[in-house]
RNA sequence: GGCGCGUUGGUGUAACUGGUUAACACGCCGCCCUCUCAAGGCGGAGAGCACGGGUUCGAGUCCCGUACGCGCUACCA
């Protein structure tokens, strides 16, 4: 056990996404591999854009990728109190200073002007930067309003030694006398940060690459608090189709991991794929390797394999089959087609019960029929949802599954023959003592040479006869899935859906 | 505008301290298998490493510049 220590602290202003998942997965690899803890810190000081649900929402996220943390959630806005007294000694110790610049002249609609006004003059001091501590407490003292802002002194550059980008420096010319206390005593999130994460005693902070002009500030603060600056690692970001950031306003739902989940992702998988976003193992001995269990993704983990350029996470809104990165789906087929049985099946009965597909016998009196016929469809589907859509022939008695039109006119509109031939074929099957893969096959190759007509054509109008589909596994196997008494209704009835 | 960061095929990544025809995965295309494919097998196209200079016997790897992208630049986080 070493004394590492890391967070994950998202604002709850929305859903969790795709890059604040990537985020905390990215601490939680580095706290589980160091035998560190991980720490999950709400920052909600921004009660504005705030709220329970949105916790919840994050919470959820978490959860479901099995990112799980050893202290927490805390939350930024019970340390108010901290913030403040911090502010003040940074007060007291001449490191900060009020200004009682009116709220009203730094509005925000003039901002940007200001900004790239301010950009062509020298840097205009604040005029209260500089004003008399006595003065200062005394017009504080009236009641007149003010903030308490850093005090970034005129000569030097801050430094830091990034994990991933190397060593930053900046001027403090460059940077601004950063608020630290709004006019009503709210608490910035840069002070929140820091003092958050003295407090709780972080050794490494591993966030967004947006945050890095912002570690510049945060190094003044612990500077002026007098306490050590913990180790920073930057991330690359996540950038949308377009190269955009990745933005919950613009891209809605596309980047909530709970979309994802809600699709019939396994968690495992999603976190292989998030993993591979700007981070690449090291070991030369894995590097042709893409699919890595989380054992191995924490054994395997390093900051120096996380590299410096963002990456486009390829969505695709708007097409059903392809409607979110394809290597994120052919990993998650991947880990559905070939992970053990008995770690998917509960993932599979959630879904069908989610569906109203599942039935209790399949655990029990018909388990190993379930087992089989999971272990059979499981083969070509994507995500979990696929067992309650394609799946559905095999789950009901009854004809309420999906005819696919193109099936239909494919295998069962293409020869007329097909509505007397499929019935007399149930007859044959009907009479069949054994129902098994090789049973009925030699049953129907018999039946067809009887016939004089090719098998296939048999083979596919039984196959939308049976499942309403084109596609799906080597066709005895589906016989055998859906069993003597559903396969002979199905075929009968055969004539009534074409008709 | 300022400051910072980045740039290897469509996408995600690899290429030891500069040294063979730039590798892997997804996707795409074709072929094979076959009762179908959204399965499996085999093969192929696709970047000469953003661009322009330089250093060097030799550069994707080092240096400079340009372009482009992204981030930050709030009494948001």
């Amino acid at each position: 056990m070493s004394d590492i220590r890391v967070r994950f602290a998202p604002s709850p202003t929305g859903y969790l996404h795709v890059g604040g998942a990537r985020t905390a997965l990215f601490n939680w690899l580095f706290a589980r591999k160091m035998g560190g803890k991980m720490i999950l810190r709400i920052e909600d000081t921004d009660t504005q854009r705030s709220s329970e649900e949105m916790v919840r929402g994050i919470l959820e996220g978490m959860a479901w990728l099995g990112l799980d943390y050893d202290e927490g959630p805390f939350f930024q806005s019970s340390y108010v109190e901290q913030h403040r007294a911090a502010a003040n000694q940074m007060l007291d110790s001449g490191w900060a200073y009020r200004d009682f610049t009116p709220k009203e002249e730094r509005d925000d609609s003039t901002i940007k002007q200001q900004i790239a006004d301010a950009a062509r003059q020298p840097k205009a001091l604040n005029p209260y930067r500089d004003l008399g501590r006595e003065e200062s407490d005394e017009r504080a003292a009236t009641g007149e309003p003010f903030v308490i802002r850093f005090k970034v002194p005129e000569e030097g550059k801050t430094s830091f030694d990034d994990a991933v980008y190397g060593t930053q420096e900046r001027d403090y010319k460059d940077i601004e006398d950063l608020v630290l206390l709004r006019s009503d005593g709210h608490p910035l999130y840069n002070l929140g940060v820091v003092v958050d994460d003295i407090e709780m005693g972080i050794t490494h902070v591993i966030r967004g690459q947006d945050h890095i002009s912002n570690t510049h500030k945060q190094i003044l603060i612990y500077q002026a608090l007098g306490k050590p600056v913990p180790k920073f690692a930057h991330l690359p970001l996540i950038l949308a189709p377009n190269k955009g950031k990745l933005s919950k306003r613009k891209h809605g739902e596309i980047v909530s991991v709970t979309t994802y989940r809600d699709a019939g992702f396994v968690p495992d998988a999603f976190v292989n794929f998030l993993a591979l976003l700007g981070w690449a193992p090291d070991d030369e001995s894995v590097r042709d390797r893409e699919i890595f269990s989380r054992q191995e993704l924490i054994n395997l983990f390093t900051l120096e394999g996380i590299h410096k350029s963002n990456a486009v996470f390829n969505f695709n809104e708007g097409d059903a089959r392809n409607w979110t990165d394809q290597k994120a789906l052919w990993m998650n087929a991947e880990y559905i087609k070939t992970m053990p049985l008995d770690q998917l099946m509960p993932m599979v009965i959630a879904e069908l019960k989610k569906t109203r597909l599942w039935r209790d016998e399949f655990a029990v009196e018909k388990k190993a029929w379930f087992d089989r016929t999971i272990d059979l469809i499981r083969e070509r589907f994507r995500t979990l949802a696929d067992f309650s859509t394609y799946g559905r022939p095999y789950f009901v008695d009854d004809l309420s599954f999906e005819f696919d039109e193109a099936a239909v006119k494919k295998n069962l509109r293409k020869d007329p023959a097909l509505m007397t031939l499929l019935p007399e074929l149930a007859d044959r099957f009907a009479a069949l003592e054994e129902f098994s893969h090789d049973a009925t096959e030699a049953a129907m190759r018999a039946f067809a040479d009887e016939k004089g007509v090719k098998a296939g054509l048999l083979i596919n109008g039984a196959r939308t006869a049976l499942t309403g589909q084109s596609v799906g596994p080597s066709m005895f196997d589906v016989i055998v899935a859906v069993g003597q008494e559903r396969t002979v209704a199905r075929l009968k009835h055969a004539a009534i859906i074409v008709n």
